[in-house]
DNA sequence: CAGTGTGTGTTAAAATATTAACAAGTTTGT
DNA sequence: ACAAACTTGTTAATATTTTAACACACACTG
């Protein structure tokens, strides 16, 4: 039984100083997916306690993770899922649909790009490319594997600005400075291996083994009990 | 409508170990990658220092991460590498090779299969299992898909306690219930989703669409300026 | 074998993040 | 129109994590 409600307009842009922690950034997709789904099943308005629900975050952490951009919500009521999401694009910086490279088409990298290209309607794969000659030959849901000299250009034409790296260990660094010289200033890095660049510049790691081998030690703790 | 007081309990509140916190149990591993390198490169000795330059970690972080479980390293000189690594094998649990079931033998579950097989000698893939009799021709690295009713006895015979699921988002919650069912207790979901699980089964989840999208949201922070 | 340099381990302080509490709006029913 | 029922947004309290400081132990030197 959702009901139709339009909260009011208010101030759109940030708040006061930027006290968004990195937590918290990474709980907007999250919050993202939900709408998503519960749109999807025509929901209009949704509250924190189920919002809590849905994600698994308490509703006090949600209702005060969205009140750093914004009042959103319309109190005694809930959140209106569309407007609410339309306002998480627009802090996400989803809202347009920001162009990506990938570098490096072996296993990971085409996994990658395959789902990006069918599951994620927010980004889009603007090329990938590999260093490896065998690879040029290879395409992936209509995007070909592209050779490395090609890769500056198409970043500076495109004024492409994120990128995920999917190469071995051992290279990762060196791509990276190739990316960076050619004005990329945001990478997820996949390779298990600590990546230096300017101040300036976003990396991100995507570490699996961590993940995996950290599981590994609560498996463990749990068998004591 | 009846209404219930209290807010659903958030999802992991460890009552005794608040000694070692999930962040510190994630900088284990990288600890040990870069020991193994160390070690790989016939270095003996490594200070905090050091080790702050190859991990990304401050000095004082890592001695405090690392003096949480014991005093491994000798004062005016540093840390021994081989034991160190030995320390924190023995922490991690990954001093004995841990065996490992993976659900969906899609794209990410191959090429999480087949890294794991060549690059990851603290575990061993004991089965990969998919539900679409497709899958069951193929075979990674020598190991055969095998199909879903196969995993209850295998998971049961050799007492298997980790798994890792990259299945669609649809059908996670009902393999994770089946995983649950059978004896596993450590979970490492790749599926954008929430899953619930007993208090007792540890759920990871590496979600990387949101590693992604969070990563946007910097570079374009970085735009502004 | 004292003296000095070095880097750990521990304790204290600061910074962040989470949880809780509640006042302030909003809707609904009468 | 008013009160009851809700749910947000904000402020305060608590918990956790990180950073800093420094005393202490060991090694090396002359
Ligand atoms: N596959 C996984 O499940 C997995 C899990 C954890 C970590 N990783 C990490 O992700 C990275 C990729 O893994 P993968 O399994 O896809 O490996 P892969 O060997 O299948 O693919 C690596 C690709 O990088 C290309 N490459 C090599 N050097 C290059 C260079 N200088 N420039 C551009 N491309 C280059 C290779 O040609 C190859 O196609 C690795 O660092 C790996 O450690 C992978
Ligand atoms: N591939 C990626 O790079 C990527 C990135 C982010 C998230 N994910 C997530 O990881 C999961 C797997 O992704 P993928 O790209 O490998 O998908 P995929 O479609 O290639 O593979 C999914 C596999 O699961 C199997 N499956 C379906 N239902 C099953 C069931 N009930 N029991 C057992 N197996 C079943 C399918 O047969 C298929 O082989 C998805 O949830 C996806 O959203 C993938």
């Amino acid at each position: 039984m959702p009901r139709e409600k339009k909260p009011q307009n208010p101030p759109v842009k940030d708040k006061k100083g930027s006290k968004t922690s990195k937590s918290l950034i990474k709980r907007l997709p999250v919050y993202l997916r939900i709408l998503d789904n519960l749109i999807r099943r025509d929901v209009d308005i949704i509250s924190s306690r189920v919002l809590s629900d849905e994600t698994g975050f308490t509703a006090e952490q949600i209702r005060k993770d969205l009140a750093t951009f914004g009042a959103f919500g319309t109190r005694g009521t809930g959140y209106n899922t569309s407007y609410l999401r339309e306002k998480l694009l627009k802090i996400t910086g989803l809202d347009k649909q920001i162009r990506i490279v990938v570098v490096g088409s072996g296993h990971l990298g085409k996994a990658l790009t395959r789902y990006n290209i069918l599951k994620n309607p927010y980004v889009e794969i603007a090329g990938i490319f590999d260093a490896n000659p065998d690879e040029l030959d290879n395409e992936i849901l209509g995007i070909k594997v592209q050779p490395m000299e090609d890769l500056p250009l198409l970043i500076k034409e495109q004024g492409i600005k994120v990128s995920m790296i999917t190469v071995p260990a051992e290279v990762a660094q060196e791509v990276v400075d190739l990316l960076v010289e050619n004005g990329i200033t945001a990478i997820l890095n996949f390779a298990p291996t600590k990546l230096r660049a300017p101040a300036n510049v976003h990396i991100h790691n995507a570490d699996l083994t961590i993940e995996l081998q950290s599981l590994i030690y609560y498996s463990l703790e749990r068998e004591k009990e």
